[in-house]
This record gives C-alpha cells, sequence and structure tokens, in this order.
DNA sequence: GCCGAATGTGAACGATGTCAACATAGGACT
DNA sequence: AGTCCTATGTTGACATCGTTCACATTCGGC
C-alpha cells in the first residue's frame, strides 16, 4: 500500500521511512533491504530520502536507533514487573532481552552484528548506552556495590555476552542442530552464569 | 598483483578465489567485498567465478568453512598445549576461541552473523558441527556427565554464548565506551561462568 | 504578497551480481 | 595421432543498486 499522498510535501518523511524500512525487513532481511524499495512503499522518490538521511547506512542507524528505545522500555517495563530481589531482576533483564532479540530478529541483527555502530547518530550512540546503564545497575544490586567498579563492570559484559551470544547464536540457526527439546531456553543459560 | 596467467586454465581456481576474498575481506571488511574484484584480483573474469561456485553467497560460505577449519586447528592446539585438569581444559578453549574471532574480525563475522549459515556449503556445516563438539566435549569433562545430558548441553550452550557474546560485543566496538582500562578480558569473563 | 530555505522530482552515472552465447583446453577413446 | 565431450574460461549484456545533480514545489517569516 504505498498511499499515495495528496500533498507534494510528505509530512513526516524521516519516521515514515523507518517504518517502512522496518517493515520490509521483517518480510525480506536485511540483505534484501533497498534505499529505492523503502523510497517507494513510503511514496517517495530515491532521491527524497537523502533530504533526511545522509545515505543508505545512516537510514539503518536510524532504525537500529529505534530498536534500542524500545529495548529500553522493554527493560523498564520488565524491571516494574519484577520482583524486589537483585538477582531475579537481573535474570528479568535478561529474559526481556532475549525475548526483544527473538522477537525482532532482523532489527535485532541491525543493531548488531553489521559492523561497527554508526557513530554519527547520536541517539543510536545515546539509546545504546543507556541499554548497558540498565544492566550495569542490575548487576551492581546483585553484587552489592557501586556500579563503576571493574568487578561489576566485568560481570555487566559477562552478563550482556551471554544473552547477546545466546541471541544470536540462536538467531543465526547455529543451535538448530540439537535436538529440538534440548535448545536450552534462555532461563536456563542464565541460572549458569547468576549461580554457580 | 593480479599476476597474468600463462595458461587459459588456472589451475586451482576455486581455491586461489577463497585466498583472494580473505586478503579483499582482511583490507576492506565484508561490506566492500564485491565478486568482480575478488576475481579480478584473482586475474580471472567475474564469470569464471560461477563455474565453481553458485553465487556470491556460495564463495563466502567457502570462506566461512575455512574459518571454521582453522578455528578447529587452533582448538586442537589449544587442548594439546593445556593441563590436564578439565576445567583448565575448558579455559583454553575459550581462550582460543577469543583469540582467533578478535584475530580475524572479517572472517570471524563471515562465520557468524551474517543470517543463517549457508547449508548448501557441506564443508561449512561439518565444521562448525566440529567446534561445537570441542566444546561439549570439554564441558562434559568439566561436569563429569556425558556428553548428550541435557546438563552439559545447556552448558556448552552457556559456554559458547558467552565467549561468542563477547567476541561479537567487542567486534562491533561495542565496549569502546569504557574506559580501556576497564575492559575485561576473555579470562575474567570466563571466570564468571566457570567459577561461581 | 515576496523570497529564501526546506523538501521533493527525474534523469543520469558508475558499480554490482548474474546470465547467456561463445571460445579454448585437456583427457578419453578409438 | 585424431576426434569429441566436458570442464573451464571469456565477452557482452541486463536489471538493480546507491548516489548525485539540476530543477520544481511548498512553507514560513518578512
Amino acid at each position: 500500500m504505498p498511499a499515495p499522498r495528496a500533498n507534494y510535501h510528505h509530512g513526516d518523511l524521516p519516521n515514515a521511512l523507518v517504518r517502512t524500512a522496518l517493515r520490509l525487513i521483517g518480510r525480506g532481511g536485511i540483505a534484501a533491504l533497498s534505499l529505492r524499495e523503502v523510497a517507494k512503499r513510503a511514496g517517495v522518490s530515491a532521491s527524497a530520502v537523502y533530504r533526511h538521511y545522509a545515505d543508505k547506512e545512516a537510514l539503518l542507524a536510524a532504525v537500529a536507533a529505534e530498536g534500542f528505545g524500545r529495548l529500553n522500555a522493554a527493560f523498564v517495563a520488565a524491571l516494574a514487573a519484577a520482583p524486589r530481589q537483585p538477582r531475579a531482576r537481573l535474570v528479568a533483564l535478561g529474559q526481556a532481552y532475549a525475548a526483544f532479540a527473538l522477537g525482532h530478529p532482523e532489527q535485532y541483527r541491525l543493531m548488531f552484528g553489521n559492523g561497527r555502530t554508526d557513530s554519527r547518530d547520536e541517539r543510536l550512540v545515546a539509546e545504546a548506552r543507556q541499554s548497558f546503564r540498565h544492566l550495569e545497575e542490575a548487576v551492581a544490586a546483585t553484587l552489592g556495590r557501586a556500579a563503576d567498579e571493574p568487578a561489576v563492570i566485568a560481570g555487566a559484559v559477562a552478563a550482556w555476552s551471554l544473552v547477546h551470544g545466546y541471541a544470536m547464536l540462536r538467531l543465526d540457526g547455529r543451535l538448530d542442530d540439537l535436538p529440538p527439546d534440548r535448545v536450552p531456553d534462555i532461563s536456563r543459560v542464565l541460572d549458569r552464569l547468576v549461580t554457580g
């Protein structure tokens, strides 16, 4: 539904492009996404995109930033619903993380895995940093230490690594060889880290 | 050095293409790699590639397979040099894994992260499976259980997730925000998993 | 109502992955 | 040795892609 618009001007092209890109990515994956297709679906010529994004990569960075925004929202929601016990809260974060990654595979892959972050996009940098801060706080609470202590940083990196690696392996189908009833879910994997 | 060849036939084009692709990837990254460039550097026309690989993705799958082969060789070497104690051997595997990933960033990214494995490449599938088996065995020895028990599978998945996630986060520059002296190295992260 | 800035258009360029038609080399069989 | 089949390589073409340039339209402030 390219939705022919009446006006010469679009109204909110930047957001419309991000939403369109997101929809197309969900259909055909990242590799199959073309700038021209996004523009056409948004009812606009290809070159119009360049009024709002420096290039294709910048548009994808905006999609990634939106993803980190949603991830952070999911974190906040998970923490609100979680019990008070620090360890349980950390596990809740990990579960929310994995649920997001497995629920939005292509966007998640855009947020990671496509080479380095596009540091031109300030929102992307800020939202990504915020995600890490959520993790750090939960680890700090679990260990009962200040957030900037080396042990806390190491713990947060370990937790992030575990959950990110698990998500990536599953998204890439790397665990599909396992008997389906043997693929451990994220809780089981998290237990290995949080407990001994 | 496109090395003009005397003969009409090349001799060992398939391997030459993989080696050339690997070299170019090391220079400019995966995204910048073009089939035509690989062919030119190998001293051959672009369409000659299609006599040996179904398409660009198939060639990249061959490069990935070669990577898994090298990873497995690194595993074997690490195990040969490691002490007898099961836990130390598991850590040695993790270190060898991280060293490979950080030492060959682009090839590692090709082995993972570019969507699902190209299952048309049998060698790729076999080598990847072998990598996981190494891990499984080390985890089984550490836990003192049989390799196909659910607890061992869960442990192997957890170990792989941790080390793969760590490598990916570092490759994507996601840990570059941290004060440089605070970026935990792989041993420190592994400790969190292997000990309590 | 005028005018500059913001936003959108269309045509064009070079590069890319892929394919079809053709050329050549090399080995098997006589 | 000569013949033919097949594997391998080449040339030229096509559609598509990201990107740019010159131009058109609209909007907001004066």
